[in-house]
RNA sequence: GGGUAGUUAGCUCAGCGGAAGAGUACUCGCUCCACAUGCGAGUGAUCGCAGGUUCAAAUCCUGCACUACCCACCA
């Protein structure tokens, strides 16, 4: 074996493995219990980033772990075709050429987007291969794929049949920049410094005048009515009475809205129904006309002429210079709101009226929120299930169209033929071109331009991927949902999880997931989200290659608390690299030890208290590490099983079993052996879901003579009953004994290479065999030649010493110690047992304690007590022979 | 305005009713045959603030402050 690990050759070899050998590939099997996973699809937007490394590997953890307990494993691989994101950023590609997507023609376009997702995908895919994912590769998926599209335009045609799809002419998100409507939750809101205009609307045949207070005065000319609260005195007198709107002097009626706020501005609102979505439902309630002023590009229309074609910037301008000029402007003011911009581009959003297609998504809701409110789909943290809850509850229609090229083209086709009666022609759903328009006969159809809503097909995604719309009856899908977990961030929890669940409900009449494991957000060292203009990027790649796929893995595993948002810099790995160097290095130790010695008994025969401890001590951890994985406390098992293979395993054991290892008893040798080779076989089981590569590289060495030589291919049962909680107390008795020796002569600089004797004065009349029968431990692991049991030992200039339990331990010194040093160490000591006898003696004394508190509690304090009894007598004792 | 998390050692985070923990950083000492990507020892925390419940509170409850995120509103 090589001194160092050679991370990048084995995980290469390892990827590869899985791939060739289809050991993540899964078919239906009636005799074991499906486990399956289906991937949240990465956008075909350019390559993965550190949010989906940490959620990939979150999946891999507990798909491998699910594996190796027994279960039919399938983690089913897929993209996302990603509709408003991936056709930015290729249009941003193609303005570099100076091009935009109207010169090319949109199949010219779309045939470049394919190109663009063939090399994206592959990438993508690539770094999932790269990352270890298991995976079943002939799965893999795409949501705009034959199969998957089928699933779109059935659902829709289904939906629209059934009266939840309709178009209409509504109020929308427009991105002029994307030139397409959004939904409403597509739209972010950013704080922007701007200013509240406050302008002068006088009355008619009147000198009385109301002032409105606005942040958008290029919308006067939109303006169907000015509202004020009914409540408002000072305006009670107004409602009803026309106003002349300044620059077009159109007349418009002032009415009372109880949603006015009194105290905002001047409590007078100007209305403008077409760009305004408060202002819109105000005008539904007042019966006020809708005047449009704004259209898709962004520019004034319905206009007076000097206005018309403007942008809604310059047009801003342009009117409150004018309004000021003909002393209307009463006041400007500074004025914090929020702005509504595209999720995709960050432009700001237009509110306008338009035609698109909308989905009634509300009538699903109820029962999406009865599933999450009554457990049938568990959240993990439980925490999210309010605002998901809140969230469908307060649910709008669904806004599914877009004005985009790249999607699924909605399939809705229009009757054409103009020699019949074409009014009664209605819109048809068809998964092809219909033949005949009911309605008139005619034969001549087009089909609706725009596409959908990328979430459209995301929604379906859990049916899709298992060709739903094909054969809804296959195997696949019955065997295979619904799913086990879904593993996703926070952030698309409305956007995507709600609507999965809604569509899984109304379309297989059952939930798509019984879980969803929802994990934080990846930020930089300064808690910073990551992103391209902060340069604050950590590439999950250039990690892989630096550290390795284990290490990245295993520090994305120990920080993914559910629900916590981790931050992660290019240093974090360190540790983890060191981890796999240890792993690596302990296993290594164990192996060139069991070499050439023969062939020794597999079945382990624990013979001295170093090994009941060990196995003890395996069996806690064997346990609370499966509890923790099954619970989604990925970060406690990752501690865990670091705790016990670092600490217990190598600074421990492996020190204890020096001593038989080195002996000339081979049986010993051999028994011992057999037992580090037991216990790190169960450390690599454990692992292995997190760190793959290494654990089956060491697994594979270990069992090379073996059928056994994949652990992935092993299932597990991690069952051991080797519980031994008294080896667990002796053993802390014998460290802490080590410790303390250690600590002495590290106090006093005795040399840590050379052997020095040991007396040990026995402080109580008890028999204490544990140390005396473990003795060459103490030996071993603090550098002792021999141990001197005594009853009388006293204190000499040559000798330092220390109270640990029962113990009072003498060192011999090499040379005089620094005595006022020591006189103020000892001080500390003397006071700090001091301050312990005060707070146990308090608590004994307490009547209440005694009654309520556990035995165990109250013996635990009086043990405690007399030791540090002991303890201040022998330090006081100590303190004199200095003096 | 409503909601959800969080506030513990310099930093990153565990612990969530019975004597303050890890990693990292720092200090000291170690090349001794698995590992210096290491070993041993140590310094460092009135567990955000204020009340309350309890024999006992970092841990439960209430209030407050600050931070982050989500939803709504911002005429």
């Amino acid at each position: 074996m090589e001194k160092t690990y050679n991370f990048k050759e084995i995980e290469i070899k390892w990827a590869e493995y899985w791939i060739n050998d289809k050991t993540f590939s899964a078919k239906p099997d009636k005799d074991k219990i499906p486990f399956t996973i289906i991937i949240p699809p990465p956008n075909i937007t350019g390559h993965l980033h550190m949010g989906h490394a940490l959620d990939n590997v979150l999946q891999d953890i507990i798909i491998r772990f699910k594996k190796i307990q027994g279960y039919n494993t399938l983690w089913l691989p897929g993209t996302d075709h990603g509709g408003i994101a991936t056709q930015s950023v290729v249009e941003k590609f193609l303005k570099k050429e100076g091009k935009t997507r109207y010169d090319l023609g949109r199949k010219k376009f779309l045939e470049e987007i394919w190109q663009w997702k063939s090399l994206t995908e592959s990438a993508i895919l690539n770094q999932l291969k790269k990352l270890g994912c298991g995976l079943d590769w002939d799965r893999t998926a795409f949501t705009m794929d034959k199969n998957r599209s089928k699933a779109v335009e059935k659902s829709f045609v289904y939906l629209f049949n059934k009266g939840l799809i309709y178009r209409g002419k509504r109020l929308i998100n427009w991105c002029a920049r994307c030139s397409t409507a959004l939904s409403d939750i597509e739209v972010e809101y950013d704080n922007e410094k701007s200013n509240l205009w406050y302008v002068k609307y006088s009355l008619k045949n009147s000198e009385e005048y109301i002032v409105v207070a606005t942040t958008r005065p290029e919308t006067i000319f939109g303006d169907t009515g000015v509202a004020v609260n009914p409540n408002d005195k000072r305006y009670t007198k107004f409602i009803g009475k026309t106003i002349i709107l300044p620059l077009i002097n159109r007349e418009i009626k002032i009415v009372a809205d109880r949603t006015v706020d009194k105290s905002f501005g001047t409590g007078a609102v100007k209305i403008t129904p077409a760009h305004n979505v408060i202002d819109n439902d105000i005008a539904k309630r007042n019966q006020l006309d809708i005047v449009e002023i704004i259209d898709i590009k962004g520019t004034m229309i319905n206009v007076p002429l000097e206005y018309c074609g403007l942008s809604v910037e310059v047009a801003r301008k342009k009117i409150v210079k004018e309004l000021d000029t003909m002393g209307l402007l009463v006041k400007t003011q500074d004025h914090v709101h929020s702005i509504a911009k595209c999720y995709r581009c960050y432009t700001k959003i237009e509110f306008l009226m338009s035609e698109q297609w909308f989905l009634n998504i509300t009538k699903m809701s109820k029962k999406a929120i009865d599933v999450v409110n009554n457990n049938v789909i568990s959240f993990y943290p439980e925490s999210w299930k309010k605002s998901y809850i809140l969230w469908l509850k307060n649910l709008k229609d669904w806004c599914i169209s877009r004005q985009i090229w790249w999607g699924h083209r909605i399939p809705i086709y229009y009757c054409i033929d103009k020699n019949k009666n074409k009014k009664n022609c209605k819109p048809i759903a068809s998964l092809s071109k219909p033949k005949e328009c009911s309605y008139c006969k005619g034969k001549n159809f087009v089909r609706d331009e725009d596409v959908l809503d990328t979430w459209f097909s995301s929604a379906l995604w859990p049916i899709s991927v298992f060709n739903w719309g094909q054969n809804d009856n296959n195997e696949d899908l019955k065997y295979f949902y619904p799913t086990s977990v879904l593993v996703t961030g926070h952030d698309i929890l409305y956007l995507w999880v709600a609507r999965m669940i809604q569509f899984g409900l109304e379309f297989m009449k059952n939930i798509p997931f019984a879980n969803v494991f929802i994990h934080g957000i990846v930020r930089d060292k300064q808690g910073k989200k990551m992103s391209k203009s902060l340069g604050n990027i950590v590439d999950p790649i250039m990690i892989i290659n630096q550290y390795g796929a284990d290490a990245l893995r295993f520090t994305i595993a120990q920080n993914a608390a559910p629900g916590k948002d981790i931050q992660i810099s290019n240093d974090s790995f360190l540790s983890a690299r060191n981890f796999v160097n240890k792993i690596w290095n302990a296993s290594r130790f164990v192996i060139l030890n069991s070499e050439n010695i023969g062939k020794f008994d597999i079945n382990i025969k624990p013979s001295e208290l170093a090994d009941s401890w060990i196995l003890a001590e395996l069996t806690n951890t064997v346990l609370k590490v499966k509890t923790r994985y099954e619970s989604y406390n990925i970060d406690a098992a990752a501690r865990e099983i670091y705790d016990f293979f670092w600490t217990k395993y190598c600074n421990w054991y492996i020190e204890f079993s020096k001593i038989r290892i080195s002996s000339t008893d081979l049986d010993a040798k051999k028994q011992v052996l057999s037992i580090l080779i037991y216990i790190l076989k169960f450390i690599l089981q454990l692992i292995s879901p997190i760190m793959p590569f290494i654990s089956e590289e060491i697994w594979s060495i270990l069992n090379k003579n073996t059928d056994d030589t994949k652990i992935i291919s092993k299932s597990t049962l991690f069952e051991i009953k080797n519980n031994n909680i008294e080896s667990i107390n002796k053993m802390k008795i014998i460290q802490d004994i080590i410790i303390a020796i250690r600590t002495l002569r590290s106090e006093m600089n005795i040399s840590p290479s050379v052997k020095i004797e040991a007396f040990f004065n026995i402080l109580r009349n008890s028999k204490e065999t544990t140390v005396i029968e473990n003795e060459n431990y103490i030996k071993q692991l603090a550098k002792i030649n021999t141990i001197q049991f005594c009853k009388n030992m006293r204190k000499s200039k040559d000798y330092v010493t220390t109270v640990i339990g029962n113990f009072e331990i003498f060192l011999p010194l090499n040379k005089s110690i620094d005595i006022e040093k020591e006189k103020t160490k000892l001080t500390k000591k003397v006071a700090l047992s001091k301050k312990e006898i005060e707070i146990a003696i308090l608590k004994l004394n307490n009547k209440n304690f005694i009654k309520n508190a556990k035995y165990t509690e109250i013996k635990k304090i009086k043990i405690n007590l007399d030791e540090a009894k002991l303890k201040v007598k022998k330090i006081n004792e100590a303190l004199k022979f200095l003096k």
